[in-house]
DNA sequence: CAGCAGGGGGCGC
DNA sequence: CGCCCCCTGCTGC
């Protein structure tokens, strides 16, 4: 049996860097990174001699496969192993049956949250043949999201166990940086997807509700090639800006351009039609690199130096040499010419980078957006809280206080299915 | 003196 | 925007 997979390599907040083919091997196996990874050997007999006795026990199902958060002793890291389970047409009927196992630990106390069924089909309406789905249980020890640094998940097709169709992917988690970060990681995991249609499902972090904090993780088979219900972000952003191209372009009497969106205004449609490019999502720009998008050639452009170690702007005053020109700017300004355009209007501060005056601002205002997870402390920049966060562990990159205490699982096959919120509170 | 937190500088992407 | 660093002040041992 093959599995395709994503190593997670570092202990720094990871970007998927390296898509390697792996053997199987055992049972249990130990990898470079430190990251135990289960695997199921059972075959169909033990898997129902298991579940009679478990939490599906007056189920239909065909097959429970076991899904795994394994601890790493060494690594202390995480794994949260989503799997196929089979079940026959008359399951459908078993929708208010919790597919979410979890075992209480001491000092931790779990909600599940199922604000609809605990199951939906792939398709609507009963089949007739055995669905393909994904459960969650959480067995062994339980982590909260924050502990967890590595999410593996590990989907196996309809009534095929076979190698070619065993695919797997694991995202860190590690250091994701909030809901942002985890956002960024989309694009690249979609990408990977793409590049590899016939191993890997793809999986789709997104911002869930703001208000609770949520993070939603959205796996979707990247062999299924229509995406009828949720089109790519890419494909989104394009029809958006399809259809808001024509709606928010509007000619004055003047035979200006008027944008609905913003005030700008231009006589010139090459001028205006730049503009509105401003305002989608749209990166055509591909870096074949690293494959991360740009939305314009010069971006691109400026993004490939970065690889290359280009950096054309170089200091008259200085060695130094940077990447773009908006970079030699600031340096001058921080180091030679001293200028200090954005200063602060309730004391004398100022400062070369917007970013800095608005982080002093908070020093006026009191406002300290970032709230540690763990206790009641709240700081005015990142940094600093992942600096406080060494202070609850002392150990692990700090992040952990980032990512929201409550992570949404979702997942989409040809259909969607819907998971279930699972929230840890300590 | 160590640990922690606040303010801020400099730079990479 | 985020990361890393430095300097400084406060607090407890």
């Amino acid at each position: 049996m093959a599995a395709t997979e994503i190593s997670v390599l570092s202990e720094q907040f990871t970007k998927i860097k390296e898509l390697e083919l792996m053997p199987e091997k055992g049972l249990k196996e130990e990898e470079k990174d430190g990251v135990c990874r289960e695997k199921d050997h059972r075959s169909p007999s033990e898997l129902e001699a298991e579940r009679t006795s478990g939490a599906f026990q007056d189920s239909v199902l065909e097959e429970e496969v076991e899904l795994v958060l394994a601890p790493s002793e060494e690594s202390e890291k995480y794994i949260l192993t989503l799997q196929t389970v089979h079940f026959t047409s008359e399951a459908v009927e078993l929708q208010d049956m919790s597919l979410l196992s979890i075992q209480q630990q001491e000092g931790v106390q779990v909600v599940v949250q199922q604000p609809g069924p605990g199951l939906l089909w792939l398709e609507e309406g009963p089949r007739q043949s055995l669905q393909q789905c994904v459960a969650i249980s959480i067995q062994q020890e339980l982590y909260s999201p924050q502990e967890m640094e590595v999410l593996q998940f590990h989907a196996l097709e309809e009534n095929v166990m076979v190698a070619s169709e065993d695919s797997k992917l694991a995202v860190s988690l590690a250091e994701t940086a909030g809901l942002i970060k985890l956002e960024e990681e989309q694009e690249k995991n979609q990408l990977l997807a793409e590049r590899t249609k016939e191993q890997l499902f793809f999986v789709e972090t997104m911002s869930g509700d703001e208000r609770s904090d949520e993070i939603v993780l959205t796996v979707s088979n990247s062999n299924v090639e229509e995406q009828e219900d949720q089109p790519t972000a890419g494909q989104a952003d394009a029809e958006k800006a399809k259809s808001t191209k024509n709606q928010r372009k509007t000619k004055g009497a003047k035979g200006t351009f008027h944008c609905d969106v913003c005030m700008f205004t231009s006589s010139r449609m090459s001028s205006f039609n730049r503009h509105m490019k401003t305002h989608t999502s749209e990166k055509p720009h591909l870096c074949h690199l690293c494959l991360k998008t740009f939305r314009t050639v010069t971006l691109l452009r400026n993004h490939v130096n970065t690889h290359t170690g280009t950096r054309p702007y170089k200091c008259n005053d200085c060695n130094m040499a940077f990447v773009t020109s908006g970079e030699l700017v600031r340096h001058r300004r921080y180091k030679h010419t001293h200028e200090k355009p954005f200063k602060c209007s309730m004391c004398k501060y100022a400062s070369v980078e917007a970013s800095k005056l608005k982080r002093h601002v908070r020093s006026h205002t009191g406002e300290r957006p970032f709230q540690c997870c763990q206790c009641s402390y709240a700081s005015r920049d990142t940094y600093k809280l992942k600096r406080h966060m060494r202070t609850h562990s002392g150990k692990g990159s700090g992040a952990e206080g980032l990512i929201p205490t409550v992570l949404t699982l979702k997942a989409s096959f040809k259909k969607l299915l819907f998971i279930g919120t699972i929230k840890v509170q300590r």
